[in-house]
DNA sequence: TCAAGGCTTGGAACTGGTTCCACACCCTAA
DNA sequence: TTAGGGTGTGGAACCAGTTCCAAGCCTTGA
């Protein structure tokens, strides 16, 4: 590969400016004083070479990269979920001069944590400061990343088994008062006979059903589960509970689903089975994807504000490298009922 | 901020297997030869010591970073589509030892070039040897671009107003053959009355709808072209134009919407009108976005094979970085008709 | 036996910044 | 007048690698 042409270096500016390399580069940092005519014929000098410090060069002496990883593991696409999520980092990081290295993993939950095929930005030295893990996360990668002594946030509504010791800095949303919201809305709207559907072996499906079961047990309302086998995704499961609400004895008058793409399926189900949204059955989802828009009507779900989760996860990491010994810390970020026209007044 | 511990370096690891610290180096990068016993030597000091190198100092030395920025103008979040753009530029970056850095930026088509406000990784130097643009291009954006001297590739199905002469390397899809491709089909299939949906102020919606134009002149059929007024989404304006299409006086058995969005919004409008699709009306889309799977029955729909377009960006910037003086190129990828469920046989 | 050439190897010099020590200068107080 | 302190400045040393030249060793051929 051709080299990049050799750049203006410190030392040819501090030639034109007719001072020592020292004061350009406290000019640069704006730290130490110097006086105004030097600084000003310092700055002149820059600015006649076009002169623009080599980034690398500092990071050397510094041992600060400004940059961070956003790891999305075990996804086959950016999901706008996660894709909302990482534009949150990048918004924040930029806003603090940190830089933000897009990077995928894909591994298995039973693979020995040293034999996880990191990828290459993780196996260099110094080309990051610390790690944003996203996606579905398994302990065995919690223990890799740990061994290379990495500073890591995770977004962790999607970490799978892991026990009570935490180890390590987690961001996350509320998954549990926000379907506990939804089901103290539709209560209050009237409901009485309201299901929930979902496969809960997923940990934060389970956790948005206990939020469901919390908010019927405050009213002494007897919580249903509602779930589909073989399902191929989750509008798939949607679409087959679909059938298994319809034919319950009592008349269903609403649906907590587990999340957006379960409350797509239904509808659409329920729409083939002549059964109308609200109007015969009321409806509520969980994320406000952009899907929820396309309904017709729209949507009520639970909205989680994904930018701040982004936004959040980038301000722990930089918590975290400021205070390397810090306590690890757990940070829970509400979620917000949004009402649109998939609930009925009873 | 507290500095990152010292980690180990070369001198040490050559201390430690008593060789020069040259001959670590000449390991490191498997370039010339080293003997046998002294290569196995070192590796096994390396191991013992942990000793991973300082990607920092090797990057000034070589005047290389290997690594490229993403940079995303212009989009509220960053949608599917170039989400998978991104990981197509992510995955054929990592197996080639690059990486990727992901930035957005806003800018209006009216700033100077001069006065764009670039992203910090574009300001320093040094930090990335190249640049893929995607999002919405203006030609002050490339003129900005340039005045920096970073080599880039734009994805350029999006790049808006420029003429002719072509002064950078782009890489897009062959939107008028797609909807060639799609209007023979549905020629193929019988149907004679067949409308296009989407406003032709958007380049790329131009080109499609000329595809569609040439692909109706082929059989002596008279091309009509349906646009809404005053849309706020694509959707939107695919709904809007159902009603356009419904009310014309001869009826119209097949339509082209200019994307899936605008299919999305007819097929949603028509199943409210009582018209179905395909047993009334066909349909197809162009994209293929996850919404055209959501669609009952499922889109037919012209393919873009997304992680491809990222994939060739990145070959293409690698390209530009061996041969700085290469011509530039433009490269326009195939795209692919899906046959799912949206076309009836006349 | 000796010169020539190839293969290894050591380490000085280098990259482009930052850090820090020494020193010059000025002002003030003893 | 001199000691003392603060401010401003130069540049050597440093960071952690790569590069390259010189030199040592061995083999081969005359």
């Amino acid at each position: 590969m051709e080299a990049v042409p050799r750049k203006t270096t410190i030392r040819e500016v501090a030639r034109a400016a007719s001072v020592g390399i020292g004061t350009i580069s406290r000019v640069l940092n704006s730290s130490s004083q110097v006086s105004r005519e030097t600084r000003a014929r310092v700055l002149e000098a820059i600015r006649r070479l076009g002169f623009r410090p080599n980034a690398q060069a500092r990071r050397i002496l510094k041992r600060r990269t400004e940059m961070v990883c956003f790891l999305l593991s075990n996804r086959d696409f950016l999901h706008p979920f996660h894709a909302r999520i990482l534009q949150g980092v990048e918004s924040y990081a930029t806003s603090v001069k940190q830089h933000v290295l897009f990077a995928a993993l894909h591994y298995s939950p039973r693979t020995p944590p040293e034999r996880i095929d990191l990828p290459p930005v993780l196996q260099e030295h110094g080309l990051i400061d610390g790690l944003i893990l996203a996606g579905t996360i398994y302990p065995n990668l919690l223990r890799r990343i740990e061994s290379i002594h990495m500073p890591f946030v995770a977004f962790s509504n999607n970490v799978v088994g892991m026990g009570e010791e935490q180890q390590y800095d987690q961001v996350g949303f509320d998954d549990f008062n926000g379907t506990l919201h939804a089901t103290r809305y539709l209560i209050g709207k009237g409901h009485r006979k309201i299901v929930f559907a979902a496969d809960i072996s997923y940990p934060w499906l389970e956790h948005r059903f206990e939020g469901y079961r919390e908010g019927m047990r405050e009213k002494k309302l007897k919580p249903v589960l509602i779930t589909a086998r073989n399902s191929q995704s989750f509008v798939d499961f949607g679409q087959e509970s679909a059938g298994r609400i319809l034919s319950r004895r009592s008349r269903t008058t609403a649906v907590v689903a587990g999340n957006d793409e379960i409350a797509y399926g239904l509808w659409r189900s329920l729409q083939r089975h002549g059964t109308k949204v609200p109007e015969d059955i009321s409806l509520v989802g969980f994320d406000d994807r952009e899907e929820a828009l396309l309904m017709d009507p729209p949507l009520s779900t639970v909205r989680v504000h994904k930018e701040e989760i982004g936004e959040t996860c980038m301000k722990m990491l930089l918590e975290r490298l400021h205070h390397p010994r810090m306590t690890f810390s757990q940070r829970i970020l509400p979620t917000e009922f949004v009402i649109r026209g998939t609930v009925r007044q009873l």
